[in-house]
DNA sequence: AAATATTTTTAGACTAATCTAAAAATATAT
DNA sequence: ATATATTTTTAGATTAGTCTAAAAATATTT
């Protein structure tokens, strides 16, 4: 049996390596889960004796291959009711991610298997994330963050970072959503602010704004 | 802040007073919880100064206007998921409980009177048992169990007691479902079993089947 | 290479929910 | 009314997850 604080744990380390791969520190995972790092350190031994993670004393921790199977199931199901809430239920994009966060912990293969063939087998969540499917693959989206934009090229916006209800209400007052045409008119070294046209408009947004903004060249 | 585990102590004490009426025992708690007196104990008390219950040592337990409300709101999340499931996700009846007994506990207003509204505000669940509205009220339906229904008379079946699946698969195989209408042929005295007509047949049922399914008469 | 700073782990304590075993209260039978 | 049985409560442990404070290990400066 695995607890929901476990999964949480599972999750949160697969996150900041990205996707299982280096290894991560316990101070990483504390800041991560809003818990101190003795209580990173307890847990992870813990995960280590189930053998969903590997870990050796003061040297950080990584997922075995059940820990990340774990980690992309939680996602897949996150991000599967991510869509099930905007699509059905009239939640915004920044409504959905805290609910999701407790009904990513339901335990029921045939409810998310249902839940996907409902929702048509969506592939990416209303903040353009990947949607695992059930065996657990999912294609890595081409992208790039605002920041490291060119000058004059067009871009569509294919995700965020940040997925805050901060961010993502600016991003909506700025009428930029996924599927937004981008054009790059200027960088601007002092501040690292960047001017960009959108359909109707020209605006221009801060460092912050530009780095968790992902893009793809059109 | 309430606990999952507070939430299902109260809704079990609001089932076994029949809508927070009378009393109820330390055991009856127990056994319904799958868990020690003892246990039930700490946690009345614990109800008791959260002020969700009224508890005077060795005299049972009541549930206060506000435990009443808690309960028959995790009711109402109960009965709106199982109806999810079984309308939208193609669960048959006896696979709903043991996923809405988890979906019960997400905590969303937004959450529920969405789903309450997608799924048209339904008013029984797949079990016949009536759906509380956002404020509470839902109207007791008319019915008797079999075991009481007259030689002679039509019934139309309208809700189950037992929402096993044992139960409930039983009922399939035998075409029975809410709505299906029933005669009653002949009642044995000797073991109490009941002679049905059905659409198209004649079934004998046993007495724990007449105890557990509910009628209307029509 | 030693001193200092940072990170990580340990030790010990706390809360929620549970358990077993024993004590206390209440109910039932003689 | 007394003895017996049943129910309920208490006392003391246990487990999961958390915390603070101190110790140990590692990393960074000088
Ligand atoms: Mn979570
Ligand atoms: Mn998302
Ligand atoms: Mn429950
Ligand atoms: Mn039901």
């Amino acid at each position: 049996m695995i607890t929901l604080t476990e999964e949480n744990y599972i999750k949160a380390i697969y996150h900041l390596s990205s996707n299982g791969e280096k290894t991560v520190n316990t101070n990483a995972i504390a800041s991560a889960m809003q818990t101190k790092a003795s209580s990173v350190t307890d847990m992870i031994k813990k995960l280590s004796e189930k053998n969903y993670a590997d870990y050796k004393k003061y040297q950080g921790v990584t997922l075995t291959d059940d820990g990340k199977r774990v980690a992309v199931n939680i996602i897949r199901k996150h991000r599967l009711w991510e869509v099930f809430l905007v699509e059905k239920l009239n939640f915004s994009w920044d409504e959905v991610h805290e609910v999701a966060e407790h009904l990513e912990h339901i335990k029921s293969d045939k409810l998310i298997d249902e839940l996907d063939a409902f929702l048509e087998f969506p592939t990416y969540d209303p903040h353009g994330d990947p949607i695992p499917d059930k065996e657990g693959n999912f294609k890595h989206i081409e992208k790039i963050v605002l920041a490291k934009a060119e000058v004059g090229s067009a871009y569509k916006c294919v995700g965020v970072d940040d997925t805050s209800s901060k961010f993502l209400k600016y991003l909506d007052s700025n009428h930029i959503a996924l599927g937004t045409i981008i054009t790059v008119k200027h960088k601007e070294p002092f501040d690292n602010s960047i001017k960009i046209a959108l359909e109707n408009s020209e605006i221009v947004v801060s460092q912050s704004v530009a780095k968790n903004l992902y893009l793809k060249k059109i």
